[in-house]
RNA sequence: GCCCAGAUAGCUCAGUUGGUAGAGCAGUGGACUGAAAAUCCACGUGUCACUGGUUCGAUUCCGGUUCUGGGCA
């Protein structure tokens, strides 16, 4: 019998954590974090994490589980929700899967396969060397050899989807692109209800505005001059988040608070819209429609969850 | 009140020696299967302020009107 499990996606700034929170105090859920910014330990603020006060009681995993020069990616994030999902179902309660990070999710949700490799630093440098002194095309011009199905799917410029192929390729001596078209339209292993909330683009980019002026008035700049105090270096992932690589400039002097508070809602205005895309385009679900009254949103989900079965109306 | 300079894409502006216009930014759509809050691709029609005149033809030249800067009183 497949495990039941709540998937709630969306933009940023949308409502995932108030609603998700509500859904599983009403149901006896916990939540699992789909986000890849949110694991990591000090970055509160700029990933607009859940508070303990916010969580009134509910347990939250892969949240402030990693310091921000470790790593994280799918492989990793898939592993430990997998176990989460173990756990949180071996005591009777239902696991909900809440974040922004479409990626993950579907990794999550199709149990979708990411061969393990070791991790090839040198090989990758090679690539981007190549790159930088020949240009992206002749990086190209290798994919075309080992790759061509997958070198007609990608762009040139993107060297990073370039090297990444290369890569695989090179470690395992196989086509990503056989790889990936055997992923594609997995049936989940999970009897899966997935949510997917969104609002007018109007009223989603005023309050991602609203929401960038409180973090000012939190402290992000804090929060940031403290990352790269305690040694944090602007090239990792971690602060390559949102709200991290703006406020840095500001940080060390190159630029007015005024012009990275800009950037940054700029940013998070782009994300939320490839976001949307995302969840649009890679990701089938009901679609909530947050600029209704809550209570009538609570009561679709609910409906819906009933509907198939992944909750029987009790705690 | 007078003088000068503007008025062109959501914003900042360029331009048309008269043949109905284009950059940057913003925005929109899309791709993605071990970096994904990353990375990459595509997309530019707008009463050229309004109104008369000259002209085959005006956004472009001339007159007037309105508005916005600045200056003089």
């Amino acid at each position: 019998m497949k495990r039941p499990l709540i998937v709630i996606g969306g933009p940023t700034a949308c409502g995932k954590t108030g609603f998700s929170i509500e859904l599983a105090k009403r149901i006896g859920g916990e939540v699992i974090s789909a986000d890849s910014m949110q694991v990591y330990r000090y970055m509160d603020i700029g990933t607009a994490k859940v508070t303990p006060e916010e969580m009134q009681g509910v347990p939250h995993y892969l949240i402030d589980e990693l310091e921000p020069d470790e790593e994280y990616n799918v492989m990793i994030f898939q592993q430990k929700a997998k176990a989460y999902i173990e756990e949180i179902c071996g005591r009777g309660k239902i696991p909900i899967l809440v974040g922004g990070t479409g990626f993950y999710i579907n990794a999550l949700l199709y149990d979708n396969d990411f061969t393990e490799t070791e991790n090839d630093t040198a090989f990758r440098e090679e690539c981007y060397a190549l790159a930088r002194e020949k240009g992206p095309e002749a990086l190209y011009e290798k994919l075309k050899q080992t790759d061509p199905e997958y070198s007609a799917e990608i762009h040139a410029n993107n060297v990073k989807r370039v090297t990444r192929a290369l890569e695989y390729h090179y470690l395992t001596g196989e086509k990503l692109s056989a790889h990936n078209a055997a992923q594609k339209r997995k049936e989940s292993p999970y009897n899966a209800a997935v949510f997917i909330l969104t609002m007018e683009r109007e009223r989603l980019y005023r309050r991602i505005e609203e929401r960038v002026d409180s973090m000012i008035r939190q402290g992000l700049a804090e929060e940031v001059r403290g990352l790269l105090e305690r040694g944090y270096q602007p090239e990792m992932v971690s602060m390559q988040g949102i709200g991290y690589k703006e406020l840095v400039p500001y940080c060390k002097g190159e630029c007015t608070l005024e012009e990275a508070v800009v950037q940054l809602k700029t940013n998070t205005r782009r994300f939320a819209k490839r976001q949307l895309t995302w969840f649009r385009r890679q990701i089938d679900g009901l679609w909530l429609d947050m600029d209704r009254e809550n209570s009538s949103v609570m009561e679709q989900a609910l409906r819906y969850l009933t509907e198939l079965g992944v909750w029987k109306g009790e705690k």
